[in-house]
DNA sequence: CGTCAGTGTTGACAGTGTCAACATACACCC
DNA sequence: GGGTGTATGTTGACACTGTCAACACTGACG
């Protein structure tokens, strides 16, 4: 990771940057990233950074934004190519995003924090949430045809899958939970329930 | 707020300390809250807080579990007294715990932002957090007995319902959705299908 | 009145993000 | 090749932060 000593420039520091901040978030916490510490990793002066990023904050923003690639990434997968049929396979999609955010639980917490990020637009991090999304409604629309999940606004079906996944993955790596539960019982137990409540057929209105 | 001028002692300088980081986080978000900020408006000298709360993250910790007692105090009041019965005064339940969320974002983040917090065991959070999940795990039982809710562990069970309300919370708050989307129909209808899930009885296992 | 614990203040320190001024090195044109 | 401009990296500085030790004041209780 170390620019070759003596060398003045680095390579390709950007790249270097990104991997190091993701590596120190995954071992310390977002809040042990320090421009300098970082600096000192990459045997890099302590604003060099700065060519590359803006600020601070953008630098994380980028490395958020890889976070939805990935976990995008690894849905679309399952989403194309996973032999299950119907309503199974969302149900592996929905045990798969769990399973991303505990195994990457400092990654997940800032793809989500836009307080530690700061203020401002930050679109490419809103870029890359919105083809997760997108994923998302495709895949509704689908079972919708397929008679898995009931009729209505696919976005606002969307949101709620989507909402009940996050809570629960936020829920577990901010150790809302009982350590005691089960929690492979639970992601399956959850993801179920929910899927249970998009299939019914309701008495109110759409 | 000020303390008198010219009074050496305060009066209570615990309480004006956790009033005006509370309203300081409502203002400009929690990262606006500087110790040497929150002095200045109490009037007081930088390190005074110090002799209240042993450091910064222990001030924010207590702020937070207020925010998790005035939370339970507002569903505890519906889960006594509201006339509705059964499953529509769970579903008001979930929909009150959405708003409070939307009225109170900043706090609601700090609630369940325990990175922010810094490590250690803060069992004043951890504590009312317990209380607000007691609530909710007597409510789903007397549910159960109601048959509104179908059997099955309640703790899971309430884990499930947390989750799905905690995530669209966080969804709003982090403005992840579209804003085109109308945000009471959204609660409305993530609501009730949260609870259709829990009502379905399942084909799989308990 | 004396004393003592509780509370508030001041000075200091190391650490932070960031900027302006400077230094180097590579890419490209003649 | 020599010259030059642009991208990249460095250094010094600044204002700000959380926190601590040493000190000062105050009120309560004997």
């Amino acid at each position: 990771m170390n620019k070759k000593p003596g060398s003045y420039h680095h390579g390709d520091l950007r790249a270097a940057l990104l991997a190091e901040t993701a590596a120190m978030i995954a071992e310390d916490g977002v809040t042990s990233v320090t421009m300098r510490e970082l600096s000192r990793r990459l045997g890099v002066s302590r604003s060099a950074a700065y060519r590359h990023f803006p600020d601070k904050s953008s630098l994380l923003v980028a490395v958020a934004a890889t976070g939805f690639l990935h976990l995008q990434a690894r849905l679309e997968k399952i989403a194309a190519n996973d032999p299950r049929a119907g309503i199974d396979r969302v149900r592996l999609m929905g045990e798969t995003y769990l399973r991303f955010a505990l195994e990457n639980p400092a990654q997940y917490r800032l793809m989500y924090g836009k307080e530690a990020l700061e203020r401002g637009e930050m679109p490419e991090l809103r870029e890359s949430a919105d083809a997760l999304f997108a994923l998302l409604i495709g895949v509704i629309r689908a079972q919708q045809r397929g008679g898995g999940i009931r009729r209505g606004d696919p976005e606002a079906l969307a949101y709620v899958a989507w909402g009940a996944m996050h809570g629960l993955a936020s829920l577990l790596i901010e150790r809302q939970i009982d350590p005691s539960v089960e929690v492979d019982t639970l992601i399956r137990q959850s993801t179920r329930t929910m899927l249970d409540g998009l299939r019914v057929r309701r008495r109110g209105s759409a």
